[in-house]
RNA sequence: GGCGGUGUAGCUCAGUUGGUUAGAGCAAACGGUUCAUAUCCGUUGUGUCCGGGGUUCGAGUCCCUGCACCGCCA
């Protein structure tokens, strides 16, 4: 039988904006996906989202919309990202699908004739942005200690899995699976998790409270706890514990994680499986988190990187590179524009791009495109060779710890080999001769070769790119047809081929651009922190020619007085010293008509005349606001009617 | 407060069970080449391996201690 491989990202919670966080997990398990592919597996690769729960619920009752139309509409974000970055997913499970909630329900009922899972009454502090009770001691200064919020005391009844039953089980599973947490720290830290004492699950919430989620089938008072539907996704995708257990597809050989959900799936969702009667996954993999120019990514700060931006900037294989060679896999990274512009031109143009300009330059120039037929060889050739059947031993054996970064690294080591062996053969020089020519077919035809193996190794993280390399080699088969077979022997691409040189594989993005880039970058940075400290950004810069067209007059108010309908407007007689303006200004909430008589205020006297409620402004007076109060601008001594301010 | 981790070249980091002149990439400097996307190739580091103490013939690597930072739990 075909060995099988099934890795799973987390379900992303719907009502989150899809951030590079999420792209990274999504197309870390892309890549081992496809290079499981290549090996000639059967692959599962599933992502989905996460749809139920207290803040959803309130997300579309806030919008006005049900619930379900609320989900429907958000989660098609999340499958247009994966589409844009060449996501190859099997499947997309969301957990409002049917074929998710009978399964949640068929194991609810089983777990509860079985005995696992037993009603008791609750009392205790209650935190409800993060569905979750804490005991008094938990508690922060009185607030709940994972958000800081007010928390409410609630006594209840619910439903509860007797998680407690498999503590030590547990630790001796972890303990002699070495592989089953990783990374080795995420693994220690769980171990000293399960030190103490492992209490049992809430998995009930009464629907008086929370309505969204799937009702338990033993108490129609009730729906599941949001993290005991969501973590079913992962085999609810194969159909009901029968069907799972002969799919082939488990245990998952990869669920990746990011380390902030390291306790629920390696302490929750094993103990679920234990009870279940489900083998336990091969490795739980928790990554690291992506930091902004050196800062924690948050919605506060409105520093989350807008991945479609991204693309739009640089394209999809150049991030996906980025993501997957700046940072190992497990560690956190830093994200910034400048790191990313280093990685494209140093490694994309610079080492790569250039090896197959100049390789097909040459088959252009002295073959006339065609790739040539070896013939002399030289001493060269072998280290190059030895190099290209190292490399695939390297990178599937890293493969297996996911460690993506080396594998690009030990790819770039062999792209630096042809570099090098293009310049110690020097076929420019080669050409000269016709010694030298016998031997210069041998040169550029190996060169070809390591480009052709190249664009194997490189197709699981830039698929794109792979396809382009291997046209303008002239290759006609692709990557996916021919797997990691392709690269069993030396010499598979065929003398003749013609090749079929196009646009630059990766440009370089130029310093003058680069500057371009990063000014861009940090004026967004800068808006956001305006945003944040909730002050508005600055305005694009005008000229002081711009300036000069807005005519400011000072003006004294002769009338004011309500406009019958309207909460937020007066209307006003202002005297200019030329003339008189009728003017309708928003201030009503913030002055009454009579305390605006006589006052001097800064009129823009060439505004052209709009109607406001049918009446029209000639002008419009000077005040500044925040979102609490309006304070019309002024002057602390007296000035003529009709002066000029600038 | 408890447990765990980290601290090595300007930057990001590798350094197996302690063993010869401590490494890589990027950045910088210099040189070579010219097929190529001013690219590629080569050469170049006077680094208190966080401080202090100890074990040892020998410690970045082990032990103790201090400092700084980080993670998990409370």
């Amino acid at each position: 039988m075909t060995e099988r491989f099934y890795i799973t990202t987390p379900i992303y919670y719907v009502n989150d904006v899809p951030h590079i966080g999420h792209a990274y997990t999504t197309i870390a398990a892309d890549v081992a996906a496809r290079y499981h592919r290549l090996k000639g597996q059967e692959v599962f690769f599933l992502t989905g989202t996460d749809e139920h729960g207290q803040k959803v619920q309130e997300a579309a009752s806030k919008r006005g919309v049900p619930a379900q139309q609320h989900v429907d509409e958000l989660h098609v974000r999340f499958k247009e990202l994966w589409a844009r970055f060449n996501i190859s997913n099997t499947d997309f499970i969301r957990t409002t699908e049917e074929r998710h909630t009978r399964v949640v329900q068929k194991i609810l009922q089983d777990l509860f004739d079985r005995g696992e899972i037993y009603r008791d009454t609750y009392e205790g502090w209650y935190c409800t942005p993060c569905e979750r009770f804490f005991t008094e001691k938990d508690l922060k200064e009185g607030n709940c200690p994972e958000c800081g919020r007010a928390v409410g005391q609630i006594s209840e009844a619910n439903y509860f899995f007797k998680m407690s039953q498999y503590q030590n089980w547990l630790i001796e599973h972890i303990n002699s699976n070495p592989g089953f947490v990783r990374p080795e720290s995420r693994k220690n830290e769980i171990l000293g998790f399960l030190k103490k004492p492992l209490g049992d699950l809430c998995i009930s919430r009464p629907k008086e409270r929370l309505a969204w989620g799937v009702p338990l089938p033993f108490d129609d008072q009730y729906v599941t706890y949001v993290w005991f539907d969501a973590l079913i996704n992962y085999v609810s995708v194969h159909g009901q514990v029968p069907e799972i257990k002969t799919c082939g597809y488990w245990p998952a050989s990869h669920h990746l994680i990011g380390k902030d959900i390291l306790t629920t799936h390696s302490v929750y969702w094993s103990t679920m499986l234990k009870a279940i009667g489900l083998e336990l996954p091969d490795n739980i993999f928790a990554h690291g988190w992506w930091t902004v120019n050196g800062q924690k990514m948050s919605k506060s700060l409105f520093n989350v990187v807008e991945p479609n931006k991204l693309i739009d900037q640089f394209g999809v294989d150049v991030i996906r590179y980025f993501l997957m060679r700046e940072v190992p896999f497990g560690l956190d990274g830093d994200f910034s524009h400048k790191a990313l512009i280093g990685r494209v031109n140093s490694d994309l143009a610079n080492n790569l791009g250039n090896l197959l300009n100049r390789t097909l330059n040459m088959i252009q120039k002295y073959y006339g495109g065609a790739i040539p037929t070896p013939d002399v060889t030289g001493p060269e050739d072998e280290p190059l060779k030895a190099k290209a059947r190292e490399v695939i031993a390297t990178v599937d054996k890293l493969f297996s710890e996911l460690a993506f970064n080396k594998i690009l690294m030990a790819i770039w080591e062999f792209l630096d080999a042809a570099n090098v062996y293009i310049n110690d053969t020097a076929p420019w020089n080669l050409a000269k001769t016709d010694e030298g020519k016998k031997r210069l077919g041998t040169v550029l035809y190996n060169a070809a070769e390591a480009l052709r193996f190249a664009s194997v190794l490189l197709h699981p993280f830039m698929p794109a790119s792979a396809v382009t390399l291997r046209q303008q080699l002239g290759l006609s088969a692709t990557v996916e047809d021919e797997g990691l077979a392709s690269l069993d022997a030396w010499g598979k691409t065929a003398p003749g081929t013609q090749t079929q040189p196009g646009a630059q594989l990766f440009p370089r993005i130029e310093e003058k651009e680069a500057e371009k880039i990063l000014a861009a970058a940090e004026a967004e940075e800068k808006a956001d922190e305006a945003q944040a400290s909730g002050i508005a950004p600055i305005a694009e810069q005008v000229t002081i020619e711009d300036f000069m067209k807005l005519d400011f007059r000072t003006g004294v108010i002769l009338e004011a007085e309500k406009i019958k309908k309207s909460k937020k407007l007066l209307k006003l007689k202002v005297d200019i010293g030329l003339e008189q303006r009728q003017v309708v200004a928003g201030i009503a909430e913030a002055y009454e008509p009579e305390q605006l008589v006589g006052r001097t205020i800064i009129l823009v006297a060439n505004l052209k005349p709009a109607k406001l409620m049918g009446i029209e402004s000639q002008g419009m007076i000077l005040a500044g606001s925040d979102s609490e109060k309006i304070v019309v601008a002024g002057f602390d001594q007296e000035l003529p009617k009709g002066s000029k301010v600038k």
